[in-house]
DNA sequence: AGGGTGGCCTTGATCGATCCAATGACACCA
DNA sequence: TGGTGTCATTGGATCGATCAAGGCCACCCT
């Protein structure tokens, strides 16, 4: 990384430092109470007479107090803080969509009394930032995101007993004659998003649609893949040729796109994701077919770029506000009980409709 | 917000907790220490003879001993946390660029030895989340990153003398007449992008260079327009009727496209942002006029969409990766030594050219 | 009257690290 | 032998909250 050559200023003094915020003595000397008492008002309101409680927070009041954090932590051995690793900052859409999912869970935290802790993971090791803020106890919980392909997060943390929540099933464990999870997860049911967006081309009069996904060995990408052939076949169409998988790249797409429409034909594309479905755009550009009008297009993420790219690109849509509710319901329950791991949760996701339909 | 109706399967009972971690105590009886030499092993190792260090360094790797954060909180009156604020979950580029810089901003606070924390603005007030964490010591510092027009964060924060450092520049502190700002910023020099922007563009051959930008009462539009008016004369060139000043949305930036190029027919756009150029080529598109090859089109922020969008668009970058190592250091100073405000830093945009230019 | 009961509040101990002042070890020198 | 300075190490106090007991008092019951 170049550094940029700054343009600076003058450095000036300073006003003075605050005061050190009041502590739970000051105001139980303030209310004429104890410390305890001061506690209990806060955290146990119902254990004191109506007056006193009225007294101790008012002093509260008047004094701006609340708790120090850090004191409270040590004794309760907790945080109050959900931990959230964030990959390096590579552009793309699977990026963007979980900026979205970070700002859901964010509000959705605060909602329920927590804070997200973003970290960053390492260059080499990827469970050393997992592993530093669990043995200083810095979080109460982690949430994980990347679930895909056996990433070693998921069993490392289930080893370690650490409490944690998946975005993304455990595809291994739901492979038949694989263990169940044991860690609570929620995810987006790709498949329904894929074969609404089907059902939504066949009802617009396409037969011949086409899928472009990703390589084999995605799970998520195969999982996607089986919405559209679920959908086709329920159709009695075949969907022979009309498939490709390739790299998430708009040159992928476009490359695919091209070969699709001169081989199978087909009067529409259903794609993995939107940075695909930019590609059958570009294809569609090349060959001055209108997205939509000649061509229909349909993308999976509901994307920024889906919402600007003229005629707008229909796209399905996960409902990332929905999944961080149940992340925090799910992280809450593991919390309040560790013994037992609340069961999976899939959600369906939505279709956005464009002009590329 | 409709709650998604999930699917769910059975919960079962989940491995027993984790034994809780070790302290500075259970390493120090192992390596036959004090709990201060083992401090000091961790905070001060050149105070310990070399091989009671090693001694001690292996007792904490055989125990996987990390410092208990809430306590070394407690004790030191820090949190190693960095808070930053983030806006509803809008869409729109300005998100992305945020995002982009909370990339930035984790990945260099870790390297600092700071984690960041994100919280949510409440809906009314937007100081009592800020207000929150600091009364109950919960970060040792803000990032504060919407500086735009007289927003009460920073004049709030100074006020409480809390510790923090905008991204963006005090506007109001800078006009002539005012106090300078009291508290460390870095920013991006909008003009000076802008500026890149028209520079390139008159390179190109192009001398009709048409403005659209943000509305007047905008202190970054307003700043960012001057680049464009600084170019134009600098070579020359007249700026009257080709200007507009619109919202912040594809649909403005179309219409205001459209009246240019029926009035002062010019060959080129710069915008202030790439919402505002997604509009030109939404028109350049209905005329059936190619970006680059007939008219030219810059954008600003280089987001994900100015990076897909065919033939791609050119914009200006902002270095946010630079804004984050300065905020980073910056907020390292202050810490260090409150009494001094490190003075403001500006940085210079680059352009990321492509084929609508 | 004595003892039990429950409501309300207080006291002392504790979480696990760091700060502080003091002690021990050791070499060196008078 | 005793003094002195340096340096590693020690024990105790502390940060500010909560937990676990226990005290006080009014009230009720037999």
């Amino acid at each position: 990384m170049s550094r940029n050559e700054p343009v600076v200023g003058r450095a000036y003094p300073r006003l003075p430092m605050p005061v050190t915020p009041p502590t739970l003595a000051d105001v139980a000397e303030r209310a004429g109470v104890s410390r305890q008492t001061v506690s209990n008002a806060i955290n146990n309101p119902d254990l004191l007479r109506p007056d006193t409680l009225a007294r101790v927070q008012e002093a509260i009041a008047v004094l701006g107090y609340s708790p120090n954090r850090a004191a409270r932590n040590l004794r309760t051995r907790t945080s109050q803080l959900i931990g959230m690793r964030i990959g390096p900052a590579q552009e793309g859409t699977a990026n963007a969509t979980m900026d979205r999912f970070v700002h859901s869970l964010v509000e959705t935290s605060r909602e329920a009394g927590y804070h997200v802790l973003l970290f960053a993971g390492d260059g080499g090791d990827p469970v050393v930032g997992y592993d530093a803020l669990l043995r200083s106890t810095a979080v109460d919980a982690f949430v994980v995101t990347d679930t895909y392909l056996g990433n070693p997060q998921a069993a490392w943390l289930e080893e370690r007993r650490a409490p944690f929540v998946a975005f993304g099933r455990p595809w291994d464990a739901l492979r038949p004659g694989t263990d169940q999870a044991r860690h609570p997860w929620v995810d987006v049911d790709g498949a329904a998003g894929t074969e609404l967006a089907t059902a939504h081309l066949l009802e617009k009069g396409h037969d011949r649609i086409a899928w472009i996904g990703w390589r084999k060995d995605s799970r998520i990408g195969e999982d996607r893949r089986s919405g559209w052939t679920r959908a086709m076949h329920g159709r009695g169409l075949a969907t022979t040729g009309l498939a490709s998988r390739v790299e998430d790249t708009i040159a992928s797409g476009r490359e695919a796109s091209a070969h699709l429409l001169g081989s199978a034909r087909p009067s529409a594309f259903v794609c993995a994701s939107d940075t695909l479905a930019m590609g059958v755009l570009h294809t569609l550009g090349d060959r001055g077919l209108r997205p939509g009008a000649d061509v229909a297009v349909v993308g999976f993420d509901d994307s920024q770029v889906a919402q600007v790219v003229p005629p707008g690109l229909t796209s399905v849509r996960q409902p990332l506000e929905d999944v961080a509710v149940h992340v925090v319901s799910a992280l809450e329950g593991l919390l309040a009980h560790p013994a037992v791991v609340g069961p999976g949760v899939m959600l369906t996701p939505t279709l956005a409709v464009r002009g590329s339909s």
